[in-house]
RNA sequence: GUGGAUGUAGCUCAGUUGGUUAGAGCGCCAGUCUGUGGAACUGGAGGCCGGGGGUUCAAAUCCCCUCAUCCACCCCA
C-alpha cells in the first residue's frame, strides 16, 4: 500500500508543530486582546465575485476557485482583508472605531517555496473607521508589543508613507509608467544594497537613480531624518504632509514604548495602501520581515460605497515560528501530557483511574495509558512521546495505595502516598 | 507565469561502462529481556526503480514525452 501524497504547498501539522503554533498564537491573541481588539472569524469560502471585488485582475491568479454542487462559482479566501470588507459593508452598525483581529487559514494557488505555502495562517489586526494617526500608532505599537510579548528583543517596526515615496519619485522625475516598478526596486534596498538599487533603477531607464538612492538611504533618528528629508522634498506639498504624519505616528507609538523607526526605503508591495505603511523586521535572528501593514482608506468601502478608513497589519505566523525555532525560543515539546499513568497487574486499574482524576484535578495534563501492553511497553511509549513524568501503578502500589512517580529525564523515582498525590502532582506542571 | 534541479522502500539515499531474483541506514511490526524507557540482538512486512513511449538480445541505468516534487525569480505572509 502506497501512502497517498500530500498536496504541494500544504502541510501536516503534527503534535510537535501544533503545540508550538498554539503557543505562539495564544501569545499573539493575548497581546491583541490586551489592547482591546476583538476576535472575529469569517467563512473560508466566499462567492467568487466577492473575492475578486471590484479590482479583479491580480487576485484571480492566486485564487482557488471552483463550482460547488449548487452550481455557484465560489473561491477560497486568499487574505482576510476582502472578507472583512464584506463584513463592514454588511454590519454597518458596528461601533467605530472597530478594532478587530482575525487569525485564520487562507489559500493561495501560487507556486510554493521555502517558508511559503498554499494554505497558511494569516493573522490580521486592524482598526476601521478612523483616520486618526493614533490608530496607526496603535497598530505600530501592537506589532512591537506582540514581538516583545513573544520574546524578541532585536527588531524594528519600520514606518514610511506612500506620500513620501511618491514625493521622492516625483522630485526625481520618475515618470508614471515606471513608478510602480521603481518602488518595487527601492524596496529591495536592504537586500541588494544602494548600489544594487541604483543599478536596477538605471537598467529600467529611471532618471536620477543616484538621487533616489541618496534619499531613501537616509538613516537615523526620526527627529533628524524627517527634517532632512523635508528639506530635500520641500517643493512637494504632499510629501511634506506625509512626513508630518509619520512624525506624529512615530511620536505617539514611541510614547507607547514601541520600537519604531522611520525608513524612507520601505515600500510594501500592496497597491491599496493609501498612507503610512509599516513593516516589522527581525534583526536577530536575521529573518527579515515578519509583519507588514499600512493604511488603506479606499478598500473597505468597495462593497458599501461609503468610505471606511482602515489601518492595520498582518503577522506571518510561519516566519515568526521559524525565527523562534532558529534561536531556540520554542522548545520542541512533542506532547501536552506532563504525566503518563502506567498501570498493570491485578487490581491496578481502579487506582490508576483515581490517580488520573486526581492529577487532572490538580491542573496537570495527564495521559492514562489506554492500550494493552506490559510495563516495558508502556514506559517505552512514554519515553518515545517525550512525556516528562510517569506514574507507575502495579499490583504492589494498588495494595499499598501508593504511586511511583518517575522523572523520565533523570530516571529518579519516588514513592508517593495516594493521599498526597494531588500535592505532588501540582509540582510537576 | 519565467528559469534551474530532482524523481529507486514510510524517510534519507546507494546502485560501477546497460547484464540474472534491486540494496543500505533510519523508521515500522513482532519476538528475547517476565515491575522500568532511550540500547542490543533475532525475525518480518514493505518497491511495476514516478508514468508512457522508444533504442537494445537485455533498461533503475541511454533517448523522447508527460506528470510530480524541490529551489530561485515575480509577488507576497
Amino acid at each position: 500500500m502506497k501512502a497517498p501524497q500530500i498536496l504541494s504547498g500544504f502541510q501536516d501539522l503534527l503534535p510537535g508543530d501544533m503545540i508550538a503554533r498554539n503557543k505562539v498564537m495564544s501569545m499573539i491573541r493575548s497581546v491583541f486582546e490586551s489592547h482591546g481588539f476583538e476576535p472575529i472569524e469569517t467563512p473560508s469560502l466566499e462567492y467568487y465575485e466577492t473575492l475578486t471585488g471590484k479590482e479583479g485582475g491580480e487576485s484571480e491568479m492566486l485564487m482557488y476557485d471552483f463550482t460547488d454542487h449548487g452550481d455557484r462559482h465560489v473561491g477560497l479566501i486568499y487574505d482576510l482583508t476582502v472578507p472583512i470588507s464584506r463584513v463592514m459593508a454588511t454590519y454597518q452598525d458596528i461601533p467605530k472605531p472597530f478594532k478587530r483581529y482575525q487569525i485564520q487559514r487562507v489559500y493561495r494557488a501560487e507556486r510554493p517555496q521555502k517558508g511559503r505555502f498554499r494554505e497558511f495562517y494569516q493573522c490580521d489586526v486592524d482598526i476601521f473607521g478612523t483616520a486618526s494617526p493614533l490608530s496607526d500608532a496603535e497598530i505600530v505599537s501592537i506589532l512591537s508589543d506582540s514581538l516583545v510579548g513573544m520574546g524578541f528583543k532585536d527588531f524594528n517596526v519600520l514606518v514610511n508613507h506612500r506620500g513620501v515615496m511618491q514625493g521622492i519619485m516625483r522630485t526625481c522625475g520618475v515618470p508614471k509608467e515606471t513608478l510602480k516598478e521603481s518602488i518595487v526596486i527601492v524596496d529591495k534596498l536592504d537586500k541588494i544594497g544602494p548600489d544594487g538599487v541604483a543599478r536596477e533603477l538605471e537598467a529600467k531607464g529611471v532618471p536620477s537613480a543616484g538621487k533616489i538612492v541618496e534619499m531613501i538611504s537616509v538613516q537615523g533618528d526620526a527627529g533628524v531624518v524627517i527634517p532632512t528629508l523635508k528639506g530635500m522634498l520641500s517643493g512637494d506639498e504632499e510629501a511634506v504632509q506625509a512626513l508630518d504624519n509619520i512624525k506624529q505616528i512615530i511620536e505617539l507609538a514611541g510614547a507607547m514604548n514601541a520600537k519604531v523607526k522611520f525608513d524612507p526605503s520601505l515600500a510594501r508591495g500592496q497597491s491599496y495602501y493609501t498612507g503610512p505603511v509599516f513593516e516589522a523586521r527581525l534583526e536577530t535572528p536575521k529573518i527579515g520581515s515578519v509583519a507588514g501593514g499600512g493604511r488603506y482608506d479606499n478598500l473597505i468601502g468597495i462593497f458599501s460605497g461609503n468610505q471606511v478608513c482602515a489601518t492595520g497589519a498582518s503577522l506571518g505566523i510561519d516566519r515568526i515560528m521559524a525565527a523562534m525555532r532558529e534561536i531556540g525560543m520554542i522548545s520542541d515539546t512533542k506532547t501536552i501530557a506532563k504525566v503518563q499513568i502506567c498501570h498493570f497487574g491485578e487490581g491496578s486499574t481502579p487506582l490508576a483511574l483515581e490517580c488520573a482524576k486526581t492529577i487532572r484535578e490538580s491542573g496537570v495534563p495527564c495521559d492514562l495509558y489506554c492500550g494493552d501492553g506490559d510495563i516495558r511497553k508502556q514506559i517505552k511509549y512514554a519515553s518515545k512521546k517525550g512525556v516528562p513524568y510517569i506514574a507507575i501503578i502495579g499490583e504492589d502500589e494498588a495494595k499499598s495505595s501508593t504511586v511511583l512517580i518517575k522523572n523520565m529525564e533523570t530516571g529518579e523515582q519516588e514513592k508517593v502516598e495516594f493521599s498526597k498525590l494531588g500535592e505532588v502532582a501540582s509540582q510537576l506542571a
